[in-house]
DNA sequence: CTCGATAGTCTGCTTTTCCATATTACCTCT
DNA sequence: AGAGGTAATATGGAAAAGCAGACTATCGAG
């Protein structure tokens, strides 16, 4: 029995140059996914919902994190705008992370994500 | 001038022995969202929303990616419960790719974070 | 009998991510 | 004077992800 190309695959036709419109979106999909992909960047975002926090607040409230890693993570996290750095200038230093307006916006999307994986997460695996 | 305590810190408070409620939802979070990252995985996702392909006939929409990669990420989004893979055994052999429900069910979020991607697109290095 | 197509697997390599352990600089408290 | 807290940086190593290229088995076409 022959298989008579089920559907036109615009898709796949139209990225012969990678010129479509649609690897281009994509492409913008796949930023948006690396810029919260990390090991502690979700828990960090979820922690930032309820206010502002400081450095070594973040520290205490993610247990097993180590400093260089909450470093790296929120040093990421404000590079794509999702947390802002504000140091002041005192001493001790103080260094307080808040969520900025993408990052309150993000949340709406981790909670279909998350009803998502609450549907199905007897299928997925780890 | 103090900074008082700005709101009560449900989440880090309660994950002292990691047992809050919030953690568990946060490791179920990681797990869909490392179900879907991996270099090609969207894509792929994407190339079968117009329906079932055959490896070869993904391989050639996906530009650049190897056979070995292709394999690779088909298995772990079959092993996800994300798309279902049918070999016939036929000679030559003949495996179809399909999403699953759950793959399908996955697109509106998608949509979702594709929206905050435009939205924020200006401010997202890389 | 060799060639090409199919859907892989196997091996070795590079790059990225993750992690632990120092070390710094400044100020306050004792 | 010395200990301690704060927010980092620096260094070095382990683990995971990504990549290229060679190899397999089967069958039909030429």
């Amino acid at each position: 029995m022959e298989k008579q190309t089920i559907e036109p695959r615009t898709y796949g036709d139209e990225c012969d140059g990678c010129t479509g419109p649609e690897r281009i979106e994509v492409m913008r999909f796949q930023r948006a996914i690396r810029a919260i992909t990390g090991k502690w960047k979700i828990e960090i975002v979820c922690s930032l919902v309820a206010g502002p926090m400081r450095f070594g607040e973040l520290r205490r409230a993610l247990p097993g994190i180590t400093q260089h890693m909450l470093t790296e993570q929120l040093r990421d996290l404000a590079r794509n705008g999702i947390v802002i750095r504000t140091a002041y200038p005192e001493v001790p230093p103080r260094v307080e992370y808040a969520l900025s307006q993408a990052g309150i916006d993000l949340m709406p999307t981790f909670g279909a994500l998350h009803d998502w994986a609450l549907r199905y997460q007897d299928r997925l695996a780890d």
